[in-house]
DNA sequence: CTAGAATCGGAATGACTGTTCCGCTTGGAT
DNA sequence: ATCCAAGCGGAACAGTCATTCCGATTCTAG
């Protein structure tokens, strides 16, 4: 590989990812080139295809993520791993909203597949539920339905750490198991 | 106004809930013209812009809401008030981001006249509360954040009945009661 | 320095989009 | 039954988009 195009490979990912942040997931291609400085076939010679220049950012930041997971994955305390992970990656998500679009098309968007991070967090989620810290009836589709919620909504209202602690509170007790009957 | 005309506007506007709730606003006139069953010719002569179109939706669902929050405020079982009206806005909120976002990139103020929904659902909080069915610690920060994080999941991913069902009831065990002392 | 291959920019392509237009159809008052 | 304006469908228009293509440019091996 020739060193401009590496180094144009470079600047088309970065260009990306700053109009991917701003725009979405509407963001042209023409402006991501004008961004970086390079013509649009310059994108095309790396990354076939749109989706292929968004999944080689994605890739990158879900990489990340199933480290965060792999690195509690062997926890003695089940439970408490699963809800760190989970408050964690909140956390995180209230800085970067590449990592909230990365958990879109990781659990919610049945299309693009990202095996290693649904593994990751399932693991942790069945590791809690055998140990009884998470209720027995709850899948991914509702884990990750409501972890991105709460990615979603710190990251659009800038939540504070305190903020965060009593929203997932509630959530986490509502995970823990279901209400027991007792009336109203 | 002709019979055929009005009940083609009806039937324009059901098209149009159903596909802006499935496809986003990538949705284009010509499937809701097609689903409607009528030419594009036809929405425009009822609806002069697509914002129009959009706003003419947000306009009858905010009615809809609006009536159902004055429905609840004096529903016998308080609990159940709550929780359903709660419900009623996830489900709603996944066409009014949409529409809303629309609305302003066209600079048409669509809160113009809107109902005071943060206000019927405080109220809605504090009758569920003195009825024992939500637990005390949860203020009105707290259950607008999570409400929040449940209308923006349900909107970014598009949430199916189905799973804001099942993603609800978790969130509405958390709202219950504080993690139970003594399990069942 | 030179050749020639790798890489470039950006015009061309084709498939969409919202919107306009017009000849044909049809409701409903007479 | 007749009439005609209100209403209709869908072709046509102008714009966008992602993607392809190719002549010009630039890097680098020899």
């Amino acid at each position: 590989m020739r060193a401009d195009a590496r180094r144009n490979r470079a600047r088309v990912l970065e260009a990306a990812e700053v109009v991917l942040a701003r725009d979405g997931l509407d963001a042209s291609m023409r402006e991501i080139a004008a961004l970086a400085g390079v013509g649009v076939g310059t994108i095309y010679r790396q990354f076939p295809t749109k989706e292929a220049l968004y999944a080689a950012i994605v890739a990158d930041r879900q990489e990340r993520l199933a480290e965060m997971a792999a690195e509690l994955a062997g926890a003695a305390d089940a439970g408490a791993a699963f809800f760190e992970f989970f408050d964690r990656i909140v956390a995180y998500s209230t800085v970067k909203k590449i990592l909230v679009d990365a958990l879109a098309s990781a659990g919610i968007d049945a299309k693009a597949g990202a095996p290693d991070i649904r593994g990751a967090i399932g693991a942790l989620l069945e590791r809690a539920q055998r140990a009884g810290a998470v209720r027995a009836d709850v899948g991914m589709t509702e884990l990750l339905a409501l972890l991105s919620a709460a990615c979603l909504a710190a990251q659009h209202h800038n939540w504070s750490d305190d903020l965060r602690a009593r929203a997932l509170a509630v959530l986490f007790d509502g995970l823990r198991r279901a209400t027991p009957a007792t009336g109203a």
